[in-house]
RNA sequence: GCACAGGUGGCCGAGCGGUUAAUGGCAGCAGACUGUAAAUCUGCCGCUCCUUGCGAGCUACGGAGGUUCGAAUCCUCCCCUGUGCACCA
């Protein structure tokens, strides 16, 4: 029989970061029988095989699954496949394209990749939510659907904005809680986690179990991660996002870029500190006790240090000090390889075109834009400002240190 | 199906026959300032090419045609969205 440990102290764990727990005394009555029986929750949480990109954002909520596992429970990881046929409406004024079967089953394999960084894959069970909405029929359906009226549905924040604003609402978006409703069902969850813009439909979870005769489950939401910009939430669509597959300079570099307040959220929903010693960290910094860029610094080297190891943690945060502290150019950069014919100046010369260049090493988006910031004067070659659209490449294969702006590649052209 | 209102660049939103690659706001990028912060100020902000010039060409205002020297702006058809109507009629 497994141990667990005293409710209290799971509690302490769980509750850290948590932004809402529907309810917290049930939760608690939940833990206490599981320790008593020697039964493990269920604990479960969705995700639709969207965006195969994971972001720090994601793992908030994948964190928070974590220290279930870490306390002996279930950790169900279901993979929305079924759903994102539908797309949940969740944070968007309009409706979303269905996915293929293909990009959806690519997509979640990825997925899985990326969150084994974060739960232990040999305590995770994971699931198709295909398997089940899959084998429905159409009068199942319907007697599923009967247990939600339509003014319900409407009360949904997101579908009234719409209504309100007179935008389109598909009639199959009105399918996606309920169906997220029925997974909770058939896999008998105790606890359901999602981000606090999942209220909704972790709710209509409850309402269907009890329908089903089973216990509502305990719903745990975790806030929504602000990004880069500290105001909208993490989003790669909104270009304010931190992949968590970004190499270990850039992530460093762009966790330094957070303003000072945004800093204390990602300490509390990225990093394992207990929010006490958070607490004594932030007042050090507001008494001037400790300087907030190092308190910065030690955050986006944990952090950085969670996905690629202390060692690369440590090398991003020696080239981040050389390149933006000291405005050196840092001896470890990405070096990208680059044939001379993509980058070819005038016929007949051994010039390189920078605009080219640019574009090449993935520092600008178009052959315009390059020429615009070089124009600007915001590039520099091996440390030098460079004002000619024209680079003499003295011999092949050449090697360029190549800046725009904060950030710099070496290129080596052959 | 009928009536009405709409569909403009990443988003919001002007323009309603001609210096309109298209006012303005947001977002983004770069420069200054800093702790690569934030805030602020300045510049940029469709693409391609080169002889990098206040250069040339191409593409763009839901789609397809048309009128015109010239259309995001006018006409026709189509597609899409919202609202209202839809028993007696």
């Amino acid at each position: 029989m497994p141990e667990f440990l005293p409710v209290d102290e799971q509690l302490d764990l769980l509750e850290k970061g948590a932004a809402e727990i529907i309810r917290l005394a049930d939760l608690r009555e939940r833990l206490e029988e599981s320790r008593k029986a020697g039964r493990p929750l269920r604990v479960k949480a969705g995700f639709d095989p969207t965006a195969p990109d994971l972001h720090l954002g994601h793992t908030v909520l994948m964190r928070k699954l974590r220290h279930f596992q870490q306390l002996g429970h279930t950790v169900i990881f279901l993979v929305g496949d079924f759903t994102s046929l539908i797309g949940d409406p969740t944070g968007r004024n309009v409706t979303r394209k269905p996915l293929t079967r293909e990009q959806i089953d690519a997509n979640a394999e990825t997925y899985k990749q990326q969150v084994f960084k974060i739960l232990d894959p040999e305590a995770t069970e994971v699931r198709y939510n295909s398997e089940w909405l899959g084998k429905l029929d159409y009068e199942q359906t319907i007697r599923l659907t009967a247990h939600f009226t339509v003014s319900q549905m409407l009360e949904r924040d997101e579908f009234h904005k719409r209504f309100q604003a007179e935008q389109p609402i598909s009639l199959h978006e009105l399918l996606y809680p309920v169906m997220q409703g029925y997974d909770s069902v058939a896999l008998q969850c105790d606890v359901e986690l999602g981000g606090t813009d999942q209220r909704f439909n972790l709710g209509c979870g409850r309402e269907l179990q009890r329908h089903y005769g089973q216990k509502p489950q305990i719903i745990l939401m975790t806030p929504i991660l602000e990004g880069l910009d500290g105001v909208q939430k993490m989003s790669k669509s909104l270009g304010n996002a931190i992949g968590i597959n970004e190499p270990p300079a850039e992530m460093y570099g762009k966790l330094m870029s957070i303003s000072d307040e945004l800093m204390w959220s990602y300490w509390t929903l990225l990093t394992d500190l207990k929010q006490s010693e958070i607490d004594v960290l932030r007042k050090d910094a507001a008494s001037g006790l400790q300087h907030p860029m190092w308190i910065k610094r030690r955050l986006a080297g944990t952090i950085t240090a969670g996905f690629h190891g202390d060692r690369a943690a440590t090398a991003a945060e020696e080239s981040w000090s050389w390149m933006f502290q000291q405005k050196g150019i840092p001896e470890n950069l990405e070096e990208v390889a680059v044939a001379f014919a993509d980058v070819a100046g005038p016929n007949g010369t051994s010039q390189i075109r920078l605009s080219k260049l640019l574009v090449q090493l993935g520092l600008a988006a178009s052959g315009a834009e390059a020429n615009r910031k070089i124009a600007e004067k915001a590039v520099k070659l091996d440390g030098e400002l460079a004002e000619n659209p024209l680079v003499s490449a003295p011999t092949l294969p050449a090697r360029l240190v190549v800046r725009l702006g904060k950030r710099a590649k070496v290129a080596v052209v052959a």
